[in-house]
Order: structure tokens, then sequence, then C-alpha cells
DNA sequence: TAGGCGATGACCT
DNA sequence: GGTCATCGCCTAC
């Protein structure tokens, strides 16, 4: 189980993810060991955490520090609450609608970060428990190859802040920066 | 029921 | 590179 969020993960990067009228091809993700995983939300099981307890491949959109949305994909399977975090892509459909979104900033920062990334798609909490794998509304695209891949320890974190679990397309500039959690 | 704290980003130096 | 805004959720009374 553990071992399928991580290689869940790293497939997922090159995969395509079309919100509202833009896509991305996601360069940066970090997985999540559910009920394992003392980092992950679903460690403790909460009204807020249900959704990754259910079937996979759903999304699962969160407010962070208030003002940002992170979009997470459920990889499941079913009551492991495994996901994997979205963090970073590069917008390849709807560029125009997507700096419409993020005013004054460069093509390559519009998806870089998970909250950029979730605005740049236009992601709002309605679109928490989205299918992905269907034909409507936000959905993804998995990539058939895997581009070369790098790991490292997941940003942010303050608890489990150096099993590396952050994978990322080697040398993409849409990649954000590394920063650890002051208490970590 | 109240207090603390982020799976962050923007802005300032 | 460092600091701070900001508020919903979780945990402990």
């Amino acid at each position: 189980m553990i071992v399928d969020v991580v290689a869940n993960a790293r497939s997922l990067l090159g995969g395509v993810l079309h919100g509202h009228g833009v896509a991305v091809r996601i360069t940066e993700v970090e997985a999540y060991g559910g009920i394992h995983d003392p980092a992950s939300h679903a460690y403790t099981r909460t009204a807020r955490s249900e959704i990754m307890y259910g079937d996979p491949w759903r999304l699962y959109v969160y407010r962070s520090y208030g003002i940002h949305l992170c979009a997470n994909v459920v990889t499941g399977p079913t009551e492991t609450a495994s996901a994997v975090l979205i963090r970073a892509g590069e917008v390849v459909e709807g560029i125009e609608l997507a700096q419409q979104r993020r005013p004054a900033v460069a093509a390559v920062s519009l998806a870089r970060g998970p909250g950029n990334l979730a605005r740049a798609l236009g992601l709002t909490l309605d679109d928490l428990g989205t299918y992905l794998l269907g034909a409507d509304g936000v959905r993804l695209e998995m990539s058939p190859g895997e581009p070369e891949i790098s790991a490292g320890p997941r940003v942010g974190v303050s608890r489990a802040a150096d099993v590396p679990w952050r994978f990322w397309v080697t040398g993409d500039p849409t990649v954000s920066s590394y920063r650890r959690s002051p208490r970590a």
C-alpha cells in the first residue's frame, strides 16, 4: 500500500490535469501514505479527511493557511486513505485564462506551488470528490511513459519530514523550491 | 468552547 | 533569505 502510493505518485508525473478551461502537465508531486503516514491529513480520520478513505481517483481539495487551495488525487485502495498532492505543473492549455486568474506572473510560475496550481486551474471546494477519470469537469489524463524523476523530502511538513516522498521531473523549471517546516 | 497551528504565497530587504 | 498575513480545522479543556 505504501509502495503503491509512491508508484502512483511517480506515474502521475508527466500526466495532464484538466481544470476549468486550463490544463497542466504535472511536474511535481508528493506521496501521502494515509493511515500509516503521520504527515497525512488522513493519519487521523476526521470529517475533512473522510474523502480519502473512499474510492480512488477522486479529487481531494483542502484549504491551507485560510486562503490557498491544494489539490490531491486519492489513489486508494479504499480505506487506506493514500493520496498524492499535486505541487506544480506546466500550463499546456488555456494559458490566457490561467494568466487572467494569476495576473502579472511569469508563464513558468503560473502553476508553481500547490496553491498557485489550484488557482490557475480555477479549482474551488465545489470540485471536492470529482471522479478524475471521467469525461466531465476536472479530469486526469495519465501519461504513457515516465519522465526522468528526482526524489527528495516533502515540503513544509513537520512530521516525517525526512521521508523522500516528493518527486519531480528532473530539471523542470516549473518545479517549486524546497522549504523545510520550521517545526520539523 | 477556545486556542493553536498549518501539505503556503507574497512581499520586503 | 526572512517575515507575515489569515482562517478553517483539530485538539484539549
